[in-house]
DNA sequence: CAAGGGGCTGTCA
DNA sequence: TTGACAGCCCCTT
């Protein structure tokens, strides 16, 4: 079981319509501080897969890409389709922070 | 082995 | 609220 494996099943575990930051992904892979990490495992993630990426963002309930980008329009797309709100180019974790009452 | 950089973070001005 | 900075860990040069 790698790093990457734990972080993969964690990013995989986040229920439909909810984000975590990087930084909380890297944690409950029992990885603290891994947080630029997982970033760089989510860009390596190989093509087709089944993995929610766009349901992890930075601690500002902000997507980590240029709001220009094709990236950044792409993940904005899939989680308003889940039924995350985006008001002013971020969400409210309060909302939609997974695990955020449990923490 | 050293250096650079990547979907980050918390702190401080 | 925003921007600059210094830590973070790992992979590729």
């Amino acid at each position: 079981m790698t790093n990457q494996e734990r972080i993969w099943q964690v990013v995989h575990q986040i229920p439909r319509g909810k984000v975590a930051s990087y930084g909380q992904v890297a944690k409950l892979a029992e990885l603290p501080g891994y947080a630029r990490y997982v970033g760089y495992v989510m860009k390596n993630l190989p093509a087709g897969t089944k993995l929610p990426w766009h349901r992890v963002v930075n601690s500002q309930g902000r997507i980590s890409f240029p709001r220009n980008s094709s990236s950044y329009q792409r993940q904005k797309t899939l989680l308003e389709k889940e039924g995350v709100v985006f008001i002013k180019g971020k969400f409210s974790m309060k909302e939609f922070g997974w695990l955020q009452d449990e923490i």
